[in-house]
DNA sequence: AACCTTACCACCTATGTGCGAAAT
DNA sequence: AGATTTCGCACATAGGTGGTAAGG
């Protein structure tokens, strides 16, 4: 089984930046979109594959003088919310046919939500998503007991600040040139973006070395809850709607 | 299990002009969208639902001083096309958590598409749509074997004319009063849409009552295909695209 | 001619962006 | 006073309508 990140090239421009996501009341998309390239599975054992999104340090941050520091202790981790690929058991040879997608999953700050598909997080604090893998030899729903994943793995290339307003222009404006929705404002002056507007504010969270980084990719604090099949039991409800 | 056609009401609006669907090249909606009202299910045991679009009668048609009339023999029937719907193999307690909605089909006249949620129709020919529903004790993938499903009906209510451009202004006022994406052609002239144009146009497909009604929801031909939930082999594919 | 089909169009709905003023 | 959050906004993408003129 071989998982890796897709879209890896993008990823590392954020990341090289410090990255940010945007957290909303009403969810917000991820920039770059958390998909995965799948290889070597099973093609006639059964998957299914669940993502959640952990913090990677204990502390508060701030971004300041066009750098992250630390703002003092965090708030205190909970578990993680564990998303189920919508796709839900799926045979493996169905699984590799394309990337595995997380392009549902909403960012918020507002605890009350209900949304299945939407993950609170802190603002100012730092987080990596994390995919877990189990396995089913067969998808009969009697199946019983607590699963343990086949495969889990953190991705640190895809760590982030959460935050309710860009605070690096860095990265705002690569979100700006690469997330098609923000074309309105490419060219409202002529963009630097490329060029960092200070260059110590760079490569701050992630070592350069991809050797480095791998080493990196362990959550702070994670609770996961593994995956049931009993339906109506935690079962993904990314409804066909109607 | 009591299944029934949802926004009845509607239904039977447009069905009093005698119904009628656009189709494309591209594939076009139907309006108003074909969707099932499902209770009683068993809420443990295992159900898929398909639904195709079968030839009510052996004849093309026109329409011609504000009716509908037969235009000689139509074209030859074949198999109609099996759409699964796009949640495939869930528990009765799934199924009945909301009504079983048909929106991403799309009707064609173009023979040579792929789209799986396509069904390609012949213009100037009648239909209706035939929900079918299988059951399974286990959503086990090694079942083998042709089912039989336990429920079918095709529904005369939602019975229509596939057209390429509308013919009755009846049913074009009525699709324009009705869909929220035509609301750009409301108020281009004051509208007469529930008054019909002609009094001689209406309710010649469907007896006006409900019991004669009930006898007419048999298709003329049809060749079912019974669903295998083998993984990989007729197997839904809506994905969740990335 | 008469009938039917096609391609492009304006006008909708719905949703994803960062902006910037205002609120906290 | 300063940092952070919220809300309405203009501007994108994406896709669903029937109209209309031209084509078959």
């Amino acid at each position: 089984m071989r998982i890796s990140l897709a879209k890896e090239d993008l990823w590392r421009q954020f990341n090289e930046f410090t990255n940010e996501m945007i957290i909303t009341k009403n969810g917000r998309n991820l920039f770059p979109c958390l998909e995965f390239k799948v290889e070597d599975l099973s093609p006639f054992e059964f998957y299914t594959f669940t993502l959640q999104i952990d913090r990677i340090d204990s502390n508060r941050h701030k971004f300041q003088g066009g750098e992250w520091s630390s703002n003092g202790p965090g708030e205190p981790c909970g578990p993680s919310r564990v998303v189920w690929h919508p796709s839900g058991v799926k045979s493996g040879a169905d699984w590799m046919k394309r990337d595995v997608c997380f392009d549902r999953i909403k960012l918020t700050n507002n605890v009350g939500v209900t949304d299945p598909n939407h993950i609170v997080l802190h603002s100012m604090h730092k987080y990596a998503p994390t995919l877990s893998v189990y396995q089913y030899s067969t998808c009969d729903p009697n199946f019983e007991g607590l699963a343990t994943p086949v495969f889990q793995r953190t991705f640190g290339s895809a760590a982030f600040v959460a935050v309710t307003a860009y605070q690096n222009n860095n990265v705002k404006n690569l979100k700006v040139e690469k997330n098609k929705y923000a074309r309105g404002f490419r060219n409202e002056r002529k963009r630097s973006s490329s060029s960092p507007e200070t260059p110590e504010n760079s490569a701050k969270m992630m070592p350069q070395n991809p050797e480095e980084a791998l080493q990196m990719q362990q959550p702070w604090c994670t609770f996961p809850y593994p995956p049931s099949v009993i339906p109506g039991y935690n079962y993904p409800y990314y409804g066909y709607g109607c």
